[in-house]
DNA sequence: ATATTTTGATATTTATAAGCAACATCATAT
DNA sequence: ATATGATGTTGCTTATAAATATCAAAATAT
């Protein structure tokens, strides 16, 4: 993505583990389906390059080239629990009543006492 | 991503869908923390632009804004299980021996009865 | 009700992601 | 061992993602 986000060209460590994992894991998945980089990058409609930097865990790809690696391995299910209001424990818990469309705090905290 | 991936343009539904998804899940999960855009942005040193891009799902941001949001919501840790070689039957049942580095297939099956 | 904050929308700029080509290297099947 | 297919690497081109700025609309706290 061009003008590059800082957190793409010097991502957290996290951020950083989890797309090599990420990567790695969709590598590992292509291999046992014995299908080349070639083949699934012409499923997705991409080139074989953006399949290479998808399993390097590259933080500057699209996010397409992952959504669709895991798409076209039929692994795309994986994605359905992530970050899912359910699981989400320490967002149950902060969230006092209802969900706002907006974000906007009190101000001044006027308990003038 | 420049020169834009055909599968960024017109992603499978699947993909747009699961990439929907995930934006509101973002969201609703920074709404619960009453944070707004701009100040998951800073912690996560994007412009607002991106946060508003990745919550609508869109599919030609880069994955580094994504998984930069979980990351600065505490969520990331739902990435794990994402493509797991444990948790992917369909692989380890093709899987016939060891894992091989690169995806070459047998080429002419030469039982020649 | 209304002031204030948040979010959406539009236009412009710019560094680069993805495409493509050619060659080198590596791994595997025979 | 060796041929062949898979993957890595480099250099070039180009359409565009992300930044920035500004204004409008929406939502919430008081």
């Amino acid at each position: 993505m061009p003008r590059p986000m800082k957190i793409a060209d010097y991502p957290p460590a996290p951020v950083g583990e989890a797309l090599e994992r990420l990567g790695r894991n969709i590598r590992t998945a292509r291999l046992r389906r014995k299908m080349p980089q070639e083949a699934l990058a012409r499923r997705m409609g991409v080139s074989r390059f953006v399949v290479a930097d998808v399993e390097k865990g590259k933080a500057t790809t699209g996010v397409a080239g992952y959504m669709g690696a895991l798409w076209a391995l039929g692994l795309l299910s994986h994605m359905r629990g992530v970050a899912d209001p359910d699981h989400d424990e320490e967002g149950k818990t902060l969230e006092r009543a209802r969900s706002p469309r907006t974000a906007r705090r009190r101000t001044a905290l006027s308990d003038d006492f």
